[in-house]
DNA sequence: GAGGTCACG
DNA sequence: GACGTACGTGACCTCT
C-alpha cells in the first residue's frame, strides 16, 4: 500500500518579508544583500529533510506572488493600494528567490492576474480532492481560511509556520480569531486590513469583529442585526459602512477554482540533485550549507566522540565588513560532534586550547534551579562552532546502588578548572552567567572575566520581539538568530512530578543537552558583539550591565536574614483575623463561599444582595476590585469592608508571612531572592523566588512583615534611597525650569506643583499634585487622570492644559520623544539604553497609545535604573577602598538600597554610600538637578526607614 | 494557563 | 457616544 500523499505549498513571497525583517542583514561576496535569501533557503532545506518523514512533504511547491494588478483591484480600485514600497535592500533578494527555488528543482509557480493566496488555495483544493494532505507553509492570516478543510476524498488542509516552528490547524485558528476558519473570512472583512487596503469598517478591530461574529455567526447576520443594536458608534459604523463591509467579504474570499498551469503530480519531490543547488549555494557565499550538501546531509544521531574535535575544523567566523555582518560560514549544529570528558588528560586538553581561544562559552548543569541550592552536576565548554564538550561531575549520584558512570572527581576537576575560570586572559561567555558564577563560586571559583549572550541581547534588543516580554532565553535567541531549534529540558528531564533530576540523565544525552547550550552561547556571542558595536549598545552594555551581572550574583549570595519566628508568629496571628472574618462574611451573606474567588464573589454582592455598582469586564464578569468594593462600602456594604480585610491579610499571610518562611534557605539561613537582569523592558531589575521588590510598606499592617528582615547580631541594616528620582530626570531631561529650581533648592515638590497648579497648598491639593505628577511620567490622559482625581474628563484636561503652561518643557519633551520613537523604532536613556516599540504605529488605537505611554516613561524609567545601576557598580570598590570591606549590599529595589554592616561602620559608611548614590550618574552625565539620597539604619528594615 | 487581584517602585 | 484609560514588575488564588 503506498504512503498517504502530501503537498506541501510554500507562500514565497510571503516568507521573505518576515525573513527580511527578524535575519540580521547579510551579504554575499558580491555584495548584494542576500539575509532574506539566506533565510528562504535554509528553510527548503528543512523541509526537503523531512520526505517522507511523518506528515513530512512527499510533494512541494512554491507559489510566488506576481507583480501587478489581479482581479480583486477591478472590484476595488484602492485594492492594496496603500502597501509601501519594500524596503530597498530587500528588492534585488526577490529574484533571487526564485534563482533559490530552481536550485533546489522545485516548480515555482507565478500567475499573472493571480496572487499567491488564490494559487495556494486552488492547489490545496484540487489535492484534498484527490484525498492528498496539504500543508501550506505561511502563517498568512487570510490563509487560515482554509485550515482544516477536508474533501471528501479524505485530505485535509493545515499550516505551518516555520518560524515558529508551529503547525496550525483548527485549535489554533480558532485562539487567533476567535472563531473557526469557515468564520475566519466574516472577520476579516469586518477588521479590514490596512496593509491590503481592505476597508473593513472603520473603528472595527479584531476584539470587536469577532464578538460580531461570535454573536451573530456570519457578516450578513450581524449587518442585518445592526439596525436593532442600541444607539452607538458600532450602530452607525455597522448602518453606513455595510456596502464597504460586503465588499471587503468579497475581497478576502480566496479563489479556489483557479486553473492550474503544472498538475500537481509534478511536483513530487525527491533526493534534491546536487548541481544546480551547489553552484547556487556558493555563488552566494552560503558555505556552511555546502558544507552539508558536500558532507551527504550529515546523518544526525548520536555518534560517541571522545576526542575533542581538531582545530581545522573550526571554522572562523567571517569579520564585520563595514556596517553590514557577513554570513558566519559556520556548520549547522551537530549533536554528534560533541564530546564527552570522562579523564583528566582530556581535560587538561581542553583546558590548554581553552587558554590559546581566549575566549570560552562555559554552561553549568544543576540538579535544580535555584542556584543557592542547586548542586553541580556537570560543566560544559565550547571553543567554536561543534567544538564542545560536556564534562559530567555528579551524574547518578542518588542512587547509592546504581551504577555511577565514569567521572572525573569533581573536586579534582574544578581545581584544573580553576585557573581557566578565574584567568584574566581568557573571557568566559554564558547565557546568563550570573547563574553559573553563583554555582561556581559555591565551589570556590570566582569566574572572571565574563560577557553575557542573554543581557548582551537586552542591549541590543529590549521590547523588540513581537511576544513582548522575555525575548532573550536561549531557545528563542537560538531560532531567531541561528535558525536552530535547540534540544528542550524537558525532552530529557520531564515535566511536573514526573520530573528527574539532571543527574539521572545518561551521559549521552546529557552531552548532546549541555555542550549544545555551550556552542549556541558560543555563537550567538559571536554574533553579538559586533552588532553591540555597529547598533550602539556597547556603551551601556560596558559601562552598566556587564559590571553588574557579578555584583547583582554577589548580592543574591549574601541574601538576607529573616526572623522565621516573627513571620509565623504574624501568620498565626492572621489566619485567626481571617478565619474570624470569614465567619462574619458568611453571616451577612447568609451562606458559605469561596471569598478568595472574585466570580462567587461578585455574584453574591450583585446578584444575590442586590448592590448596584457591578460592571461586568469583556469575560462577562463582575469587576470586585478594591476601587469597586470600595465604591460599595461608601454605599454603606459592610460587607465589602470586610472582603477589604480578608483580602488584605489572606494576601500578607499567603504571599508574605507564609511564603518567605518557606524560602529561608537551610543552608545560610537566610532568603537569597534571584534578580533579573533583563526582566524589566526599561532596564530595571527584577526580583523573583522570592520577590523581595513588594514587600508591604504602604499599611502599617503589612510593614510589620517588613521588620522581620533584619541584621545578624552586631550587625544593622542601612537603607539608602533616591528621593523623587524619576520626577527630578523628567525635571532634567525635559529641561522645566519651575521644576529645576525647586529640586535645587531643596523644596518639597508635590507641595511646589501645588501652588503653581491651585495658588494654594494644603493636604488637598498636594495629594492632587502628586497624583498629576506621577500622571505626567506615566504619559497622560485626561479620562485617566480624571478617574484618578475623580472629576470629569474636561475638568483633568483643564488641570493637563494648565501644567504644560505651568511646566513648559513637558509638552516638548512628550512631543519629541514620541516623534523620535516612531522614526527610529525605540527610546533611549541619557546613557543610551534602548528600549524599541514595535507596536508604536499599531492601527489599533488602545495598543497604540499604550505603546505611546509605555514610550513617554521608558527614557525616564530607564535612566532611573541606570543611575542606580552604576552606583551598584561602583559600591563595593569605593567601601573598600574606605577601608570598610565588612559592608554588605544586600538588596535593590528599584531607588532603594539595603545595606548590612556592623552597627560601628554605619557612621563611617553613610557617607560614602551617599556620594556613590548621589554622584552615580557622573562623569557620563551631567544633571542640572541634584540627586537626593534618604539613608536610615535599624535593626530591621522597618525600622531603616 | 488565563484572568483577577494586589504587593512594590 | 464609545474603545479602554497611567508606567514598570511578580506571586497567589480560582477556575477551566
Amino acid at each position: 500500500m503506498s504512503e498517504k500523499q502530501h503537498l506541501y505549498l510554500v507562500d514565497g513571497s510571503a516568507y521573505i518579508f518576515r525573513a527580511y525583517h527578524r535575519l540580521p542583514p547579510l551579504t554575499n561576496p558580491q555584495g548584494t544583500p542576500v539575509g532574506a535569501v539566506y533565510g528562504y533557503t535554509t528553510m527548503l532545506w528543512k523541509l526537503a529533510e523531512d520526505l517522507h518523514k511523518a506528515d513530512g512533504p512527499t510533494h512541494l511547491a512554491v507559489i510566488l506572488d506576481k507583480a501587478g494588478t489581479s482581479f480583486r483591484n477591478d472590484l476595488y480600485d484602492q485594492y492594496k493600494a496603500n502597501r509601501p514600497p519594500p524596503p530597498e535592500d530587500l528588492v534585488p533578494q526577490f529574484p533571487l528567490i526564485r534563482d533559490a527555488t530552481r536550485a533546489f528543482s522545485l516548480a515555482c509557480i507565478e500567475e499573472d492576474a493571480l496572487e499567491a493566496d488564490d494559487l495556494i488555495a486552488s492547489y490545496a483544493r484540487a489535492a484534498t480532492l484527490r484525498g492528498w494532505d496539504v500543508t501550506i507553509v505561511s502563517s498568512d492570516k487570510d490563509l487560515m481560511q482554509l485550515v482544516g478543510k477536508c474533501a471528501t476524498g479524505g485530505g485535509c488542509i493545515d499550516m505551518l509556520d516555520t518560524m515558529k516552528n508551529q503547525r496550525i490547524d483548527i485549535p489554533e485558528v480558532v485562539e487567533k480569531f476567535g472563531v473557526p476558519p469557515e468564520k475566519v473570512g466574516d472577520v476579516l472583512a469586518l477588521m479590514g486590513d490596512s496593509v491590503d487596503n481592505v476597508p473593513g469598517i472603520r473603528g472595527i478591530g479584531p476584539k470587536t469583529a469577532t464578538k460580531l461574529i461570535q454573536e451573530y455567526g456570519d457578516l450578513e447576520s450581524a449587518l442585518a442585526a445592526a439596525p436593532a443594536m442600541k444607539a452607538s458608534k458600532l450602530r452607525e459604523s455597522l448602518i453606513e459602512q455595510a456596502e464597504m463591509a460586503r465588499l471587503s467579504r468579497v475581497l478576502v474570499q480566496l479563489k479556489e477554482d483557479c486553473p492550474l498551469p503544472i498538475p500537481i503530480e509534478d511536483f513530487a519531490l525527491g533526493q534534491i540533485p546536487r548541481d544546480p543547488l551547489a553552484a547556487f549555494l556558493e555563488e552566494h557565499g552560503f558555505t556552511s550549507l555546502l558544507r552539508r550538501l558536500d558532507d551527504g546531509k550529515g546523518s544526525p544521531g548520536p555518534k560517541t566522540q571522545l576526542n575533542p574535535a581538531k582545530p581545522e575544523n573550526m571554522a572562523a567566523p567571517a569579520a564585520p565588513a563595514g556596517n553590514r555582518q557577513s554570513l558566519p560560514s559556520w556548520p549547522a549544529v551537530d549533536l554528534g560532534a560533541y564530546a564527552c570528558i570522562q579523564s583528566m588528560g582530556e581535560l587538561q586538553q581542553w583546558i590548554a586550547r581553552a587558554f590559546e581561544a581566549r575566549v570560552v562559552a562555559i554552561d553549568t548543569e544543576t540538579s535544580a534551579l535555584d542556584a543557592m541550592r542547586a548542586s553541580l552536576v556537570g560543566v560544559s565548554l565550547a571553543l567554536g562552532p561543534n567544538d564542545a564538550c560536556y564534562i559530567p561531575l555528579g551524574h547518578g549520584g542518588a542512587d547509592m546502588f546504581a551504577e555511577r558512570p565514569v567521572q572525573i572527581d569533581r573536586a579534582e576537576a574544578l581545581a584544573a578548572l580553576k585557573p581557566l575560570l578565574e584567568s584574566d586572559a581568557v573571557l568566559k561567555v554564558g547565557q546568563n552567567i550570573k547563574y553559573d558564577i553563583n554555582i561556581l563560586a559555591r565551589h570556590g571559583v570566582h569566574v572572571a572575566p565574563i560577557d553575557d549572550t542573554m543581557v548582551m541581547s537586552f542591549c541590543l534588543d529590549a521590547g523588540r520581539s513581537e511576544t513582548g516580554l522575555a525575548g532573550h532565553g536561549m531557545d528563542e535567541l537560538a531560532e531567531r538568530h541561528l535558525l536552530h531549534t535547540t534540544m528542550k529540558f524537558k525532552d530529557l528531564c520531564g515535566n511536573g512530578k514526573k520530573a528527574i533530576s539532571f543527574a539521572e540523565v545518561p551521559l549521552a544525552d546529557a552531552t548532546r543537552y549541555a555542550a549544545e547550550d555551550a556552542d549556541v552561547t558560543w555563537r550567538l556571542h559571536r554574533l553579538f558583539q559586533p552588532r553591540l558595536v555597529d547598533e550602539a549598545g556597547m556603551r551601556i552594555y560596558q559601562k552598566v550591565d556587564r559590571p553588574l551581572v557579578r555584583v547583582v550574583a554577589m548580592m543574591e549570595r549574601n541574601g538576607i536574614k529573616v526572623d522565621r519566628e516573627r513571620l509565623s508568629g504574624l501568620s498565626t496571628e492572621f489566619a485567626a483575623q481571617i478565619a474570624r472574618l470569614e465567619s462574619v462574611i458568611f453571616e451577612k451573606c447568609g451562606q458559605s463561599f469561596t471569598i478568595g474567588s472574585p466570580k462567587q464573589l461578585g455574584e453574591i454582592l450583585f446578584d444575590k444582595l442586590g448592590y448596584k455598582g457591578g460592571k461586568k469586564g469583556k469575560t462577562g464578569q463582575y469587576s470586585t476590585d478594591q476601587s469597586v468594593l470600595e465604591g460599595l462600602a461608601g454605599q454603606g456594604a459592610e460587607v465589602a469592608t470586610l472582603v477589604l480585610e480578608w483580602r488584605q491579610l489572606s494576601k500578607l499571610k499567603s504571599t508574605y508571612t507564609d511564603a518567605l518562611q518557606a524560602a529561608i534557605n537551610p543552608e545560610t539561613g537566610r532568603v537569597h531572592t534571584s534578580y533579573s537582569l533583563v526582566g524589566a523592558q526599561t532596564g530595571r531589575l527584577s526580583s523573583n523566588e522570592p520577590n523581595l521588590q513588594n514587600i508591604p510598606i504602604r499599611t502599617e499592617i503589612g510593614r510589620q512583615i517588613r521588620d522581620a528582615f533584619v541584621a545578624e547580631p552586631g550587625n544593622v541594616l542601612l537603607a539608602a534611597d533616591y528621593s523623587q528620582i524619576e520626577l527630578r530626570l523628567a525635571a532634567h531631561m525635559a529641561d522645566v525650569p519651575a521644576l529645576k529650581e525647586a529640586f535645587a533648592a531643596g523644596e518639597d515638590i508635590h507641595a511646589r506643583t501645588a501652588m503653581e497648579m491651585f495658588g494654594t497648598v494644603d493636604r488637598d491639593t498636594r495629594g492632587r499634585a502628586k497624583t498629576i505628577n506621577f500622571a505626567i511620567l506615566y504619559g497622560i490622559s485626561r479620562w485617566g487622570l480624571g478617574g484618578r482625581l475623580g472629576v470629569s474628563a474636561d475638568e483633568a484636561q483643564a488641570m493637563i492644559d494648565r501644567y504644560f503652561e505651568r511646566f513648559p518643557g513637558i509638552q516638548r519633551y512628550i512631543h519629541e520623544t514620541l516623534e523620535s520613537v516612531r522614526e527610529c523604532g525605540y527610546s533611549q536613556t541619557l546613557f543610551g539604553r534602548k528600549t524599541w516599540f514595535p507596536r508604536i504605529g499599531s492601527k489599533n488605537q488602545a495598543e497604540r497609545q499604550g505603546s505611546e505611554r509605555a514610550a513617554i516613561n521608558a527614557p525616564i524609567q530607564g535612566t532611573s535604573a541606570d543611575i542606580i545601576k552604576r552606583a551598584m557598580a561602583r559600591m563595593m570598590p569605593a567601601l573598600a577602598e574606605a577601608g570598610l570591606p565588612r559592608v554588605k549590599m544586600l538588596l535593590q529595589v528599584h531607588d532603594e538600597l539595603v545595606f548590612e554592616l556592623p552597627e560601628g561602620d554605619v557612621e563611617k559608611a553613610r557617607p560614602v554610600i551617599e556620594r556613590v548614590m548621589a554622584t552615580a550618574a557622573e562623569p557620563a552625565v551631567k544633571l542640572s538637578v541634584p540627586l537626593g539620597v534618604e539613608i536610615g539604619t535599624g535593626l530591621s528594615w522597618g525600622a531603616a526607614h
